[in-house]
DNA sequence: TATGAATGAGCCTTCATTCAT
DNA sequence: GATGAATGAAGGCTCATTCAT
């Protein structure tokens, strides 16, 4: 379902295609996707270069698989429904929600930005990565939606202008602290208040 | 003084170093870094292959080159003083502001992404573009401040915190309008709002 | 051992290198360093221009590895032990050596020629001139030092700097001859009396 | 007479050819043919580059140039009759005839490894390298003949191999002290004497 | 004459991809 | 399935030479 181009048929097939495909993403996030070579994901996955294009057809091919194993994750964490989901007050829940983001995000940031440069050459990726960035704009949308029916948020608010633009608020921080080890907590803190107040929620006091 | 290169010793020379820059910016918007051959760039501008080298060292500095311009425009049209800056009332400077900003970033939103590519594949690139960034960081942290001064914005707000993250989510949505035309003047106006309640302004009603 | 690149693991590999390192030093004989392309070795070897970098990371390891080559060759003709050496009388030993010496120069003068073309361009190469010399001179060295203990040769010759200056004769005389066809063996006869009456020693009346 | 390209008119081209020629001089010793740039010669002679092309044709009549003013140079060094010369013990001639010899020889070294360098790439150059040598085994030739001629030296001597074989003993010592400036008075001793013997003269012992 | 710019043939090198074993 | 080798298209860059002014 996942498979892009070969399907292993022996274990040791299975093997050597994850442990390329784990390899790629390793060395994509490393270097880009113009300045990785084939030699360079080959070597870091241990087996012989010739040994990639037995699972993979091309760079192209493995590229789109490691972002396809990305979305797959971000769906998966999607799914989860931790407990604060369900609390009444939606000041927590958000910024749960906005910790949990920032997590999720973070893994992700490099490869995001490699699918990014890959783009650039070539416009192809850009359905790629709007496929990406609409699972979390769509999540997004939800919760604005949400809101506004139970009557925190106002009705003056977009959520298909807000949630791009609000996702994207949180992708250049996350980007930035995916690089940026100083980030603190209450850097989280205050870009859980920018959000919060954005979308019309009353902003507790105590800092 | 802004020559990263040769500089030219006369006009035919000035012409053609000229006609380079602009070639190259070109090239560089319609294919990206990678994808850009010297050769384009010198087609594009209408000269021999080896002209090109008579002017830059190489690639990297024809694209520092270009860059080198769009930081002068940035910060140039930065400098432009607007009437509705002197307004009492700050909702409507806001607007203008914001608009200004879509404006402005849209001209170079693209090269700003060839940078980026650069950057995934030359980490040395990362400084250009952060020095790019900080230009319209430092806008918006000092109007945050002055927000703040004139007791329209909450104190609780961290400018060093909230500009990098207001900005990216103007970047964001300036970058995804770039491409997309159907970006209308409600869209900015939504912009606007979710960026005046994130730092605590009082929101027009009328819409 | 004496690898300067990429070692092959296979049977194939071998041959292929092999091949280039020979072609290699056909093409340098007949067109000089700079005046050789990869293209040339390339085809000399019988592959593709591309295969050479397989084995080499550029045209300096080529050069450096057919140089290698030769210092082998000289180290393992040094070697030998024919019989005169042992005889008593010193002119025919010398004779003989002399003989030895332009056989065995004659094989690589091209070679060293080439050389130092590489070292005219770049003083980089004068070490491996330097090395490739010294391998002469302290065989001249030892046999002075032999010649004086034995009472053939005066004592007021310096070895230090008689041997570097007949090498010298030798090599001239040996590279010239390389090339013009016309040497004879009476050519070879004077040239080991000069060397011979230059050290002291006597010289046979019949000729 | 001497002219290889155009004949300046004016004293100002006059002034201009003369220090291309110096200047090529110049630079082809600091970095040998191959290195040196039209460029670099122009910009030792202190004039645009395009300037070169007034005077000469190309890179290879330059080097051509250059080496014949070292003919010239060096045919006048020959025509100097100098006071021993008339001396009727040969060793102290001989002596001074090396000294001679050694300090014109260095001054010309590097420029005839340069020429070849040239001769390397491109055969054509072994005739000037030739004829530079010709001077000098000529002259070494007639000093032979004339020793024989006084009963000097002894007649199984053939002045036409011993002639290039010396000299070609000497300008590898001269070629070595040229670079190496720990070359001392007693080098140059060594060296007569061993000239004076290889060819029969009697050596004085004191030392 | 001199200058500064333009030209373009030519070379080295990289690396995705193919292939024989 | 895996391996190591071979391939060759493609592109960056240099520099001798030409040219307009």
């Amino acid at each position: 379902m996942t498979d892009i181009a070969t399907t292993p048929l022996t274990e040791r097939g299975r093997r050597t295609r994850d442990a390329l495909v784990a390899a790629a993403r390793r060395v994509f996030e490393e270097r880009g996707y113009a300045a990785t070579r084939m030699q360079d994901v080959a070597a870091e996955a241990g087996v012989s270069h010739g040994t990639v294009y037995t699972w993979f057809p091309g760079k192209d091919e493995l590229l789109r698989e490691v972002t396809h194993a990305i979305v797959g994750e971000v769906v998966d964490a999607a799914r989860e429904r931790p407990r604060e989901a369900t609390s009444a007050d939606p000041y927590p829940r958000l910024a749960g929600a906005t910790r949990r983001f920032l997590v999720g995000y973070r893994r992700n940031a490099r490869m995001l930005a490699v699918v990014e440069e890959a783009a650039s050459a070539d416009p192809e990726w850009t359905g790629v990565l709007d496929e990406l960035r609409e699972i979390y704009v769509t999540r997004t949308r939800r919760t604005l939606r949400r809101l506004q029916a139970e009557g925190h948020a106002p009705a003056d608010i977009d959520p298909d202008v807000a949630a791009p633009a609000l996702t994207g608020m949180v992708e250049t921080f996350a980007r930035r602290s995916a690089t940026d080890p100083t980030t603190t907590d209450s850097d989280v803190e205050q870009l859980t208040r920018l959000w919060a107040r954005a979308v019309g929620l009353t902003v507790p006091n105590h800092d």
